[in-house]
DNA sequence: AATATTTTTTAGACTAGTCTAAATTTATTT
DNA sequence: AAATAAATTTAGACTAGTCTAAAAAATATT
């Protein structure tokens, strides 16, 4: 079996992989993971050793397939866990994560398969991202920031970028939540920002660098 | 906060303390972590450093009210989390402790809380012992093993001493299962093995060495 | 009371994970 | 192409938790 504390770094470079597409670099993970560049490297040698990733000395890493497997099982039940923690025992978007971060180390396959039955198979978990099955399959969605979209555009709100509470509770605030209808009203040509409504009701403007936090499909 | 470690010894002391009411033993604390008397003097030392142990060379240790306090939050979390598996997750009461071994260093007030409340604040555990309240309050069940009960005794079957998965596979076997009504039909002297019949229905024969693992009150 | 046995502690070593500081390699600038 | 800067790795040290073997203390036996 892994470490809790392996697990965390191949769920990390997992994320990051999944960001750039590319190989990611030994200071890109020690960011990530809160530590140092002279721990990652201690640690990138024993997940070699165990063939959990692909690294050469000053060359960045991937997962092999067997450590991808790990990460994808350490995301699922991450998701899972947000899940059940909104759904059945009334957390916030915001309070799940910390939780879901102890809970995803848990081990027993019964436990992870009764909560998906439990909930009813969910596809994806409180913040849209989208929740990998059991052999680790992702419905991807196409969304895209709504930084992107212009005037008139009709959209959905699927999902944020950014995690923080800071940023959910915002959110909240604001009366932003997923499956909104969000409707480009305007957008400011100086700083990007956006006038934006919000299911037909309220309309609100919001800053560039929220908008480039907040994901949506066309409607 | 303390380690998983840390929790588990602060637990195993516990519960020692439980059974014969008397400072525990270096020896008894390794038998019952698995481990080596010498890997438990060098805890005992950090727990006693950490004021969570009564600790003098060579005499024992006793928990202090705060390491008890922590000793009963660990079980209060264990306790809930096998109901939560039971009830909601449809596990066997076999199958539940190994799951909720890990489960019960979870770190979340609210969680905790949240899962107490889901399952309308449960007294007892699957296997009848007793669930400690948020304060570390225990309410206790007179219960005594029904080798202590003599012929034509009725009663109800209130938990187990024994926990593993080989003896509850048993029980469940032969239709004993908490809250059945059992009479004493008849106690062999010879071997204090009894016949006795549950829900005055089955009739099944029992060793000494399983009834003494049964508890019951009488009726 | 002296001796033998058992229990407990100490000494020293090992692994996992982390850190700082120094050395090395790779990338960028001139 | 050399020099400089940035990224990465190595060396050595530290903590938590564990172990074996040896020493010390407590208990039991004669
Ligand atoms: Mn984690
Ligand atoms: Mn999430
Ligand atoms: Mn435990
Ligand atoms: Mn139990």
């Amino acid at each position: 079996m892994n470490s809790f504390t392996e697990e965390n770094y191949l769920k990390a470079i997992y994320k990051l992989i999944e960001q750039n597409d590319e190989a990611v670099s030994t200071n890109a993970i020690a960011k990530k993971m809160n530590t140092k560049a002279a721990s990652v490297t201690d640690m990138l040698k024993k997940l070699s050793d165990k063939k959990l990733i692909h690294y050469q000395k000053y060359q960045g890493v991937t997962l092999t397939a067997k450590g991808e497997k790990v990460a994808l099982s350490v995301i699922r039940k991450h998701r899972l866990w947000e899940m059940f923690l909104l759904e059945k025992l009334d957390f916030k978007w915001d309070e799940v994560h910390d939780v879901a971060e102890q809970l995803e180390h848990i081990n027993s396959d019964k436990l992870i398969a009764q909560i998906d039955k439990f909930l009813n198979y969910p596809k994806f978990d409180p913040h849209g991202d989208p929740i990998p099955d059991v052999n680790g399959k992702i419905q991807t969605q196409k969304s895209k920031s709504i930084a992107n979209f212009k005037k008139n555009d009709v959209l959905v709100m699927t999902g944020v970028v950014d995690h923080s509470t800071a940023f959910l509770q915002y959110l909240d605030k604001s009366g932003l939540a997923l499956g909104n209808e969000i409707k480009i009203k305007e957008v400011i040509e100086f700083d990007r920002s956006l006038q934006i409504s919000i299911n037909k009701k309220t309309t609100i403007f919001i800053s560039n660098d929220v908008a480039k936090n907040i994901l949506a499909i066309t409607k």
